[in-house]
DNA sequence: GAGCATACCGAATGATCATTCGGATTTCGA
DNA sequence: TCGAAATCCGAATGATCATTCGGTATGCTC
């Protein structure tokens, strides 16, 4: 692993570029085979790139898989923020934030069945306290909102925690079932999620 | 891989419980560290076995992850028969059957895990059809109960396949935060799932 | 308690894997 | 177009793993 040295900048973003390509590409054939089914050299293979051409990019498997579970989080944390930090009320910022979700959930279907596949290492693994934050932060952003909802009379259930989990099933498991070209639209699946715990 | 031979119905039930009692403490095993994080001398180890002893139960570690999954779908599936079959109107059927349902997920939470992690494995082993049979059956007993009450007017939600999609996802994630000795009982997760999907 | 099938052991085997590295090739800046 | 840096190659390395097998220990049946 050895990115490009000084400031050149457009040689750095073309690496970067690449580097994002591959995380792309690797998050595909890993939600198919399997991290762990899945020898570098046969990887490497699927992406066009001789075995230690990945070294390149990446210090270890490890590592690429860290990679993968950051172009999941970090986009989806930033956006999320942006929305809880508006002054709409709690039941639009929930609608938007679960839109965003399942918009972000289908759009990166590969890197949610890493992500799920791979929950013990990320659980457990030392080098992944940074992608274990992020869902955490995640997580609770969705919990406050819910919280406020809750507050609000406009949830379903009397349990505002229950609620949070069972909006964490469905639109995680929604990587699972999802075909583009489906009946439905990320925007009329969110919305239905948002229908069954919000009271109207 | 050789279990007793003739109709020796004794030491064949020994036999068995023995290999049952395998299954349950590797699902532990594998629930914590990942089935490909984990070598088979380790599990034999965690085990309290050698690791030549295990393939006395088991002709392979792939073996071992299939009988997890039966472990995990056989006995679910045979309930879930029995509650389908009866004659109470759609919507306590699905209650019951959810209350089933939640209760086993979180009775063979190790399973659960597994199952979910293993998933491309599942999808698309050669010798995996009959759990792939079995999951596939369950979800269509769901889908018809549900379908019923949908046409019974009492869904909440105008689409009812997508209410069979927010219940998978919110029961099966069910093992991923419960704890023994939480706040909730498992028939207050499952009441409380059927009243998001359910139109009182 | 003799005889035997079962249950278990653990070192040996052969295959596979992640990673390394010396060098070939390509691309970029000037 | 030239030199240097970036990119890529792929065979070699050392470790790890699933599985096998010849053998011992255990405990049931008679």
């Amino acid at each position: 692993m050895s990115p490009p040295k000084p400031d050149r900048t457009a040689l750095r973003e073309r690496y970067d570029r690449r580097q994002a390509q591959v995380v792309l590409d690797a998050a595909r054939v890993f939600a198919r085979q399997g991290y762990d089914q899945t020898s570098v050299p046969q990887l490497a293979d699927d992406l066009g790139l001789a075995a230690g051409s990945l070294y390149h990019y990446f210090g270890s498997k490890e590592q690429l898989l860290i990679a993968i579970c950051d172009q999941l989080m970090d986009p989806l944390l930033d956006e999320a923020r942006a929305i809880t930090a508006s002054d709409d009320d709690a039941t639009s910022q929930l609608q938007a934030l679960v839109r965003l979700w399942v918009a972000h959930v289908i759009e990166r279907r590969n890197h949610m069945l890493v992500f799920q596949q791979e929950r013990h290492v990320i659980d457990h693994g030392d080098q992944w306290r940074q992608v274990r934050d992020h869902r955490k932060e995640f997580e609770r952003l969705v919990e406050s909102v819910l919280e406020r909802v809750h507050r609000d009379g406009e949830t379903r259930l009397a349990d505002a925690r229950l609620s949070l989990a069972a909006l964490l099933g469905m639109v995680n498991h929604t990587a699972q079932w999802y075909r583009p070209r489906g009946r439905l639209s990320a925007a009329e699946i969110a919305d239905g999620y948002v229908e069954l715990i919000v009271a109207r």
